[in-house]
DNA sequence: ATGATGATCTTTACACTGTACAGATATCCT
DNA sequence: AGGATATCTGTACAGTGTAAAGATCATCAT
């Protein structure tokens, strides 16, 4: 698409896609506008056209990226053909699973979405919760429905599951804890809510 | 001690803690090697005789950092005096607690811990478990003992967690999730650890 | 079609960064 | 004493983010 013109044609979007890719390879610390600017066969200054600076850049950046982990989840959830109190167990596993994988596969993108670059529109009060709480409360009412959660587990289940995936996902990443605690967890996890497998 | 020396004595330590203050006041990413250098009356390139690199420099203060996460939890826990059951819950929410109120309150330090600046040495095949880890299994084994935690609940139960409360607290960090969330996590887990108030 | 308007990109420039390298200076050991 | 060694300085270089002013294009009212 877009004429190969002398402008570009669609820079913020490509700013933005290959900050994106940039992140993923080397970590947001070590991505130069610069050199970003001069793979694009443009300016150094052209960015500031489309971001105030580097920092908005890269939160840009962070929200795709926890935009991919949420497609991440939704595409292992679609996978999963099983119906009944099968599928809403497997849905639940799948879920911790894949949030785990991108951290661990994707290291810098997940430190980039969750280390601090992500400015904080006003989700406070935000009428609308992320994606990953939404995907979490289909599942957790699916294990529900099944008979697997007892009802009383479940206030509260969002914050303690999505908690203690994150946190199982970002000790192992960061070297606190080993690589096999997050199966530990997910057993702790399952056997708590109640859930009889 | 050390005198005012021409050699300043003592540099490495100064730098190590004027990293730690610096990162603790404005964040990682925007602490210069060469202002530190100046600030202590010393030339641009002498912390390269005391660290390879910036990033050697941020990975030692970021252990500082998590030390002192650490030694917070323990002062948070001497001050309990009650003993017995009420003791062992006190402690064991008190521990929660400290956690992430030392991430809210110095979110600089917090990331930089387990933002990925802390090179890992060798923790997996480390003999010595984290200090956390140390200090959790306590608090959990108090429990047991207090009769509040059920047995068949007592394994895995520091990943468990310390998995939630670390992620609870960089959620809350990070936006994704209001302050009170804390709250919640820890009457779930209190909930589901079988504790009874 | 023309000319103005506004968006987009370039040029130039500045202050600052991390760090390599060679030399100065102080301390310590024999 | 003197020489070895650790510690710090001076200088220099390539690279960084970004501010300011000018060039170039697309669009649209006339």
């Amino acid at each position: 698409m877009s004429k190969p013109a002398y402008h570009h044609g669609d820079l913020e979007s490509a700013l933005l896609a290959g900050a994106l890719e940039r992140v993923r390879q080397v970590g947001a610390e070590k991505v130069s506008l610069r050199a970003l600017a001069a793979d694009l066969g443009v300016s150094p200054s052209a960015a500031y056209h489309h971001f105030p600076d580097k920092d908005a850049l890269l939160s840009a950046a962070g929200f795709a990226a926890i935009d991919k982990l949420a497609d991440q989840q939704e595409l292992a959830l679609a996978i999963i053909s099983a119906t009944g109190a099968d599928g809403a167990l497997a849905r639940f596993r799948a879920l911790g699973r894949s949030y785990v994988d991108f951290a661990l596969n994707e290291p810098h993108l997940f430190r980039l979405a969750f280390g601090g670059h992500c400015v904080i529109p006003d989700a406070l009060e935000s009428d609308e919760p992320p994606r990953a709480w939404d995907i979490l409360t289909s599942a957790l009412d699916g294990l529900v429905e099944a008979g697997l959660l007892k009802a009383e587990f479940r206030e509260n289940s969002e914050i303690l599951v999505w908690s203690a995936v994150h946190g199982v996902a970002t000790l192992i990443l960061e070297g606190q804890l080993p690589a096999e605690a997050a199966d530990g967890l997910f057993d702790s996890l399952a056997q708590m809510l109640g859930v009889r497998p």
